[in-house]
DNA sequence: ATTGTTTGAGACAGATATGTCTCAAGAGAT
DNA sequence: ATCTCTTGAGACATATCTGTCTCAAACAAT
């Protein structure tokens, strides 16, 4: 077997990552396969499609095993979970590529199969920024899905980055460790600035928040659903 | 004239967000108007994509200057600054879903006409990210690059908090400027747990920055191309 | 060298999308 | 009521993609 159907998954997605409406021939010409061949391992573009989300999916469960996620969740130790969040933010760098097909694809979202195991690995994550709230290592004031997918926007300026050579690779886990906790102010010093800003816009005071001090405080986001 | 080019453009826009895919006579059915009309109004499917693409750029255009990005860039005063970037930030949460499109469609990337609008207004809003670091408003440790880019991920984020009801409307100026400016993670208790964290783990030392406490320098990014 | 398996090239029909065209129905102005 | 302009419905040829098929060439194993 020249070429295994793990290595045809990997060039699928790689090449839909940058074409996303891509034909079979297409994904055959880019996997350095015919088109018969590509289609004597996946019947149809759907089911090529399936096995693609459902890798992207492996990837992103094995990440959160690594990580510990499920047991820091549970563990309610503040530095547990902080290493438990950081370890699966690292982790979700090398599979940056793959994780933002399985975000931004139509057939993740369409398919129920796919639907359903997503949803489940992001309670997972979730439930951990939940357990991170309530240790005091993440923001209570976030709604925890806004926390999720903030973290799907990160990941997917980390694959920008990564394409077109913004940030080098191994700065990558300290600048996304980074701005994930401490976001992109300087110092004490700059506060005073952002925050003269933030009251002197037409939204500075219009929002749902009063202002900047009640930033820390334990009102919660929108939705609440999930398991803890 | 019973539907304006400009409706046009929004429906398609909004149906296009869903299925990125659509047909013609899909976008035609979205609009509420035949497939001829439609042709009518743009020869081709290219031509279409093609206006699609401008009118985001116009808004994402809009928004830089209602924000006053060029000025507050030249003024090298730390409040303007932060008040444009606020400003930006808060105005491209309306532009989000527009935005979005601008960000994720191939014809945004493959047109050369709209690269190349789409290149200078990156540039300007660089430009501001950078003097927000000569100024002390923005930390000048990370990538201006991967500040673009992170701002990107971020209005990813928000179109999909608010495409899911995540997070209340009213509510997303603030989450975002607290998002951007100070991160997810909470107030100094965290800090030691998170710190701790990023010690123990493989990555902690095995990065291009040597540990935490260098975070604040001025090392700067890979690339640094772009004007002041 | 021979056998058995896998691959690539290409033909093929069916389905779908595109772009152009015609023509009848309808709205608006006078 | 009449005229004009726009729209909608649909026919039409063309192009592309899909999924299946066949057959010859390449390959590995014995």
């Amino acid at each position: 077997m020249a070429v295994s159907r793990d290595q045809i998954i990997a060039a699928a997605i790689h090449h839909l990552n940058q074409d996303p409406a891509a034909s079979m021939a297409q994904l055959a010409e880019a996997t350095g396969v015919s088109r018969a061949t590509l289609h004597r391992h996946f019947a149809s573009r759907e089911e090529l499609l399936l096995a693609l989300g459902h890798r992207a999916l492996d990837r992103w469960a094995r990440t959160q095993g690594m990580a510990g996620v499920e047991e820091a969740a549970a563990s309610r130790d503040p530095s547990r979970i902080a290493a438990a969040l950081r370890e699966m933010l690292i982790g979700l760098i090398d599979e940056a590529e793959e994780y933002n097909f399985a975000l931004t694809d139509v057939v993740m979202i369409k398919v129920p199969e796919l639907r359903e195991r997503s949803d489940a690995l992001e309670a997972k994550e979730i439930a951990l920024y939940r357990a991170a709230q309530h240790a005091g290592v993440l923001r209570a004031d976030l709604p925890v899905r806004w926390i999720s997918n903030m973290v799907c926007g990160l990941l997917l300026a980390v694959r920008e980055s990564l394409r077109r050579g913004d940030v080098a690779r191994r700065d990558l886990p300290q600048v996304l460790h980074e701005t994930f906790f401490h976001g992109a102010a300087a110092g004490d010093a700059a506060d005073g600035a952002i925050r003269d800003s933030a009251q002197g816009t037409a939204y500075g005071t219009a929002g749902g928040m009063r202002d900047g001090s009640a930033a820390h405080g334990t009102a919660g986001g929108t939705r609440d659903g999930g398991a803890a």
